[in-house]
DNA sequence: TCACATTTAATTGTTCGCAATTGAATGCAG
DNA sequence: CTGCATTCAATTGCGAACAATTAAATGTGA
């Protein structure tokens, strides 16, 4: 019974890093949500106006690498975002099969306004900057290598 | 200008905390999927599962404050599980406002089959037990805390 | 007891996220 | 140049996730 027990261990909740990890992203969502609400926008937009306002006029194929997303996904979240006059989607004439997704001037003044977000964040976050980017930075490194365990199965 | 590039290095992808694990949690997913494909589960339904596992027989309120999910989501997962034949949905007779969750001896004949499931995500995880407890308790500590600023704000 | 608030699921509508497929453009081997 | 594979975006279908609403059951105060 003791054996049942400890091999129950593993199959518990709150022993799933998994979990942790997909509980804290939804929390993070629901923090973020009245924060973005104020700038129309839905967390994943978000995102990737975060690239645009990196890397503008790129190829669709180039922001889902970035954010890890396929064509099924950005496909009509870049639609919506052109049809809320941020972005504009060009066919390229070098390569017809890429899609560009360049910033509107209304795509381009909006990040003046997400300036505040991030310090609402460290603020609901309520951990030192310093804290935050180490366990950033282990967080992105376990990412790195769940992807490269995919890639090699 | 260096004051404007300083300004922002706040609004940088790989600055934010929140898609490191944003990210994370989807690159879990894409472990998981092959995995659970087996058993025939999503990753939600999984959630779920572990938790009956645990706790057979509760209401599905209880399922939705351990998961952090709502009747909205909860309610079609349910019944999808239902109709795969691995849980039953009853009214409660005390309070016939509760729907109690219970097991069918399918649903919990289903736990022998994911107990490899943890095994093969600590081996994709490439990292040690000590260390993967050590971060997940960190992550939770801070979903606690955001979730906590949503309870002030 | 009666009116009213609270609790609980279910429902509706919108947006992700991804697998699978389609179709067009491009690259490449022969 | 031809034939075939590859690349890229779009589409379709399904399962979350959540806001907002609805409806029924329960609790509470007068």
């Amino acid at each position: 019974m003791a054996r049942k027990v400890a091999a129950d261990q593993w199959l518990r909740l709150d022993n799933q890093i998994c979990f942790a990890v997909y509980s804290a992203a939804h929390a993070f969502n629901r923090v973020y949500k009245p924060l973005l609400d104020r700038l129309d926008l839905t967390y994943p937009q978000y995102l990737v106006m975060l690239a645009l306002w990196e890397h503008d006029g790129v190829p669709l194929k180039d922001i889902g690498e970035r954010l890890f997303l396929d064509s099924g996904t950005l496909t009509p979240l870049l639609k919506r975002l052109e049809a809320a006059g941020l972005v504009k989607r060009t066919r390229s004439t070098e390569d017809e099969r890429q899609v560009l997704i360049a910033l509107t001037a209304q795509g381009q003044a909006l990040k003046e306004k997400a300036r505040s977000v991030p310090q609402s964040i460290l603020e609901a976050s309520d951990c030192s900057v310093g804290e935050l980017v180490a366990l950033k930075s282990e967080i992105v490194a376990l990412r790195d290598r769940l992807n490269a365990a995919l890639g090699e199965g």
